[in-house]
DNA sequence: TTAGAACCGTACCGTACGGTACGCCTGCGT
DNA sequence: ACGCAGGCGTACCGTACGGTACGGTTCTAA
């Protein structure tokens, strides 16, 4: 019984209010994991329980428009892609990285992703749809083209500009997301964030001796 | 109040009847999902439900024996360590990306991981470090000595195995454990099987172009 | 044969939570 | 001034499920 459901490609549109109440919903997914219940976004948004159904459908559709909400918020600044030298071209593969790394250790990135990788342990593939598409996927989308200009420019070397794009997801993300979704103890988001620089320029570094096309690097 | 609840470390004695419940639960673990009920692992196990509260516990206990048992049970073939030249080592290698992969991508590895990352939506990190220590640790500890053979032989050249390890896993993993877990319709597993002895070379080529000693490779 | 332990099946209890109903208040348009 | 839509708070309902209790059955051992 969806009510006033916004379609994935609309921009969705949430009154102040609306918004007020998505995020006392994601500040409780944060805080209280999975155990996000109606009542208690009701009492943390002030709002009544029967507003919540009025405007979200039912507990999936308020999840669903926490998670797009705030997934979509999760613009990564946009890189320059003008000039295409060697070093802009390193610069710009250098802040993909930043970009991919620092929002995937980010507390609601890990959120999102597990709530989602919840959702998907019960024959429903809409969140993680939704967290596919505005994480790794929006990265993708922008990092391609700019990784096809460097080949067309002879400064990469490629077969499939989707393996290289995969392969640089390795070379950054290595095992941290799973061991965060995890909730590795070892690693604590303090740690990796004081590694990020290092492990940005050497994932970087290496994503060029891979397909660099300057072989003396 | 847990009964007679096994250390992490003592091999878990469970008598058959006690394993046929428990393969009861994973099977319904990977049906339904995290739609487990205790009515339900009883039912399919035809068994009382004072029955799995006497043997487990709780459902905690249940769901904790289970992944553990399961888990122990992805025991990957040892790999030959005797010969150190460059052949043996690249087959050694390549060997430890088709385990990882072959295991991550299964769909008792999904669920298992699944159900730990859900867990660990809940200030529960049991069930993580257990899948953590029996997948990705496993590996590692198995690896790392045949790297640190690799470099002193001087075919491999690294500073730290820890690093060499971890890239290894991204290299071989790269973003299918992630979309998996949340469920990417495009990413049948079928797909990824038959793509599996390719993406192996690969990523052995790829890591033994960053890290082997020999430069005319 | 009998005592008792283990265990099955089922009924039962309490609670948490999704979802609904309703009374009341507030603000806005006429 | 009045009516009414929107929304708050709360009470309420139904159900699903974790956990317990108990009677009956089978198996083992003396």
């Amino acid at each position: 019984m969806r009510v006033p459901m916004i379609s994935k490609i609309d921009e969705e549109v949430f009154t102040p209010r609306q918004q007020a109440v998505l995020t006392a919903a994601l500040d409780l997914l944060v805080e209280n994991g999975d155990g996000l219940t109606m009542t208690a976004v009701a009492r943390r948004a002030s709002c009544s329980k029967e507003t919540l159904y009025k405007w979200f459908g039912d507990r999936d559709g308020l999840l669903t428009a926490t998670v797009q909400w705030q997934a979509a918020k999760v613009r990564m600044p946009q890189v320059n892609r003008s000039s295409l030298n060697a070093k802009a071209l390193r610069a710009s593969v250098e802040q993909f990285a930043r970009d991919l790394l620092t929002v995937l250790i980010g507390e609601i990135s890990i959120t999102l992703n597990r709530t989602a990788v919840t959702h998907a342990a019960q024959e429903k593939d809409s969140l993680g749809a939704i967290v596919l598409e505005n994480g790794p996927m929006a990265i993708r989308r922008r990092l391609k083209p700019i990784l096809e200009a460097g080949r067309d420019a002879r400064l990469l070397r490629f077969d499939s500009s989707e393996d290289a794009y995969r392969t640089f997801f390795g070379l950054v993300v290595r095992d941290v997301q799973i061991r965060l979704l995890l909730g590795d103890k070892t690693l604590t988001q303090i740690n990796v964030e004081a590694n990020i620089e290092a492990d940005v320029q050497t994932a970087t570094d290496q994503f060029f001796a891979l397909y660099g096309a300057d072989k003396t690097q």
